[in-house]
DNA sequence: AATGAATGAGATTTCATTCAT
DNA sequence: AATGAATGAAATCTCATTCAT
């Protein structure tokens, strides 16, 4: 009857990918519970409700991620040498793990309230990146928003066209050109 | 630029604004009727069912996005005379009725199925727009699907951006510098 | 499929009945949905939740009771006249419907916050009794809040009694010397 | 007064103020084990079920209440002087430790059938005496049932209107008034 | 046509109990 | 013996849809 195996892993691991594969609305404790091999109750002994879980699950990964952010920042100076080693990063987060990164994609809408302005928040880094590089006169001046938002794009939708099955896997090997993009498009107010 | 979408009605309008702010499974019908003012079965008078519904919604705005879109590249030639027209008539769209446009996005991914090689379809859209500027040798020889990602991006994030106050509105007042990356970002090749 | 007759008093006269027959607690929607001929759904259009339809069914009966009281009180002067007349009031209402009496009774402790000194709250009136008697001599002086305690006690355990099977029904029969055995109580300081 | 309820530990003392202070079934396993300061499972080693510590409770109080009623019955003789007794003894328990003397009220409507002419039944233990006094011609003749019923009211409203802060602590220190009313009401039907 | 009550299927959650560790 | 994870059954609640009025 009863069966005390350690599941929590398994769970968290099947509602990741369940999450991203048919959205958090569109996934049932019953998916999950059956996906992880468990019943439904077992969800319960490790998280309250199905929105405690969304969120234990995001701030989790989120956390992982603004660890990696950390560690590139600290390791690199400079715009021309940061911006490409957190592109090679987040397209190697991405090739080794897409649901980590997708999921926090999707989630991160209805839970930004909570991370706005914190550092690990990989928008507002950009965003202090560009101004940076801005007050360091190493790239000329330019709405930092805008920029900003640009950079993100650039990085985020070969990551979406992989998914959809548009840009070739894995995303690392585009990573040399995306970083070049990133790097002509903070020059461009240049000219 | 003339209003592009037409909603029959309270209850359109309604599961419109819902969709967007709560996504469509986070949207119960009673909820669209009680925005609307109208009651449940009501709904049923226009639509037979949710899903019928949604698929309406999103028909009815991406016949009106695509007619915008023909108009427009009907219009201009070349991608240096066209990428700036399209970005400043997607970025007009988003200032008008920023609903709409992320509708479209929100739930294409679902039903772009049925539209998948449509030219009303973005990305695809964009997609067609790189592979003949690089068969006509107006930009130099690279992966277009990539180019297509990154374009994307270049054009969604601002608008992502506004939505999560980041970027000032209106959006159209950054068409000019977005559409000057996304040039740039084409040529990227040549040097 | 569906049968859309007004069901709402059928619904909470099965809540009533089975709260009083087997707690709170120890009754399931399911048994309250069956018993009132409709399916568990049906509930929940009426009432947001099981904790929201026991308020309910409590506020709604108290105030049918406060009206009754008040309508006592406004017709009879000093405890001689009104106590009896009280007594009778409530055993009549017991003997008419012994269910929302006792539901009254079952739920009052969980809900007594919210009606603490209430006029309509029935302790409390009695207490408004005696203290008012006291106050215009018309028995010595006592423990107000204990004497208040103490006819409570003669006028609900008889009640009790009925629902045990000790006591005979109906209770009215009794109440001529339920009243006497209270108004002998408020005089017990004189000797 | 010798404390007249020993508590195995702290499961039985947990599980005791919270089925008092939210009722049996409003009580689950975990919170006990919480309360307790031990594990779910623990609390199987000693009882088999929830039932069964339900029950083990009452029993456990209902065997010490019945040893120190039997001690007082032992001790006096006649009404006038065994029901001043008991009154004592009851507000003296409730005093004490007045969980254990809810508890007792609380579930013996659903364990009573087990003991329902155990002269330890408070109820019927009164019902006798009353029934006694009668025969002895020590009082008139009069409903015994009735009777039964107020003096239980006359007992047991004191110690809830102490529970809800309108009657005085200790319950004691209106044993005598309570004892005199009690008389009374024996001797009400002479005149 | 409109209303809003009810259906019925399924979702989330709770919980007494069991059992591998 | 103790722990706390998991079971399984049942409870509460949700919601798209239907339909009597």
């Amino acid at each position: 009857m009863a069966r005390p195996v350690r599941m929590k892993g398994a769970i968290e691991r099947a509602a990741l990918e369940l999450f991203v594969e048919r959205g958090v609305d569109g996934t049932s404790i019953r998916e999950i519970a059956s996906r992880a091999g468990v019943t439904e109750g077992a969800l319960y002994r490790h998280h309250k409700s199905k929105d405690d879980l969304v969120r234990a699950l995001f701030f989790e990964n989120y956390h992982l991620f603004a660890a990696m952010i950390k560690r590139v920042r600290a390791a690199h100076d400079g715009v021309e040498d940061l911006l490409p080693a957190l592109v090679e990063a987040f397209f190697g987060l991405y090739d080794e793990d897409h649901y980590v990164f997708e999921f926090i994609m999707l989630v991160q809408h209805a839970l930004l309230d909570e991370v706005k302005t914190d550092e690990a928040n990989p928008v507002e880094l950009v965003s202090r990146i560009v101004r940076e590089a801005i007050r360091k006169r190493q790239v000329p001046k330019q709405d930092a928003n805008l920029t900003t938002a640009l950079l993100v794009g650039l990085v985020i939708q070969p990551a979406v066209g992989v998914r959809y099955g548009r840009v070739k896997r894995p995303l690392v090997r585009h990573a040399p050109f995306v970083s070049r993009a990133c790097l002509e498009l903070l020059q461009l107010g240049k000219s």
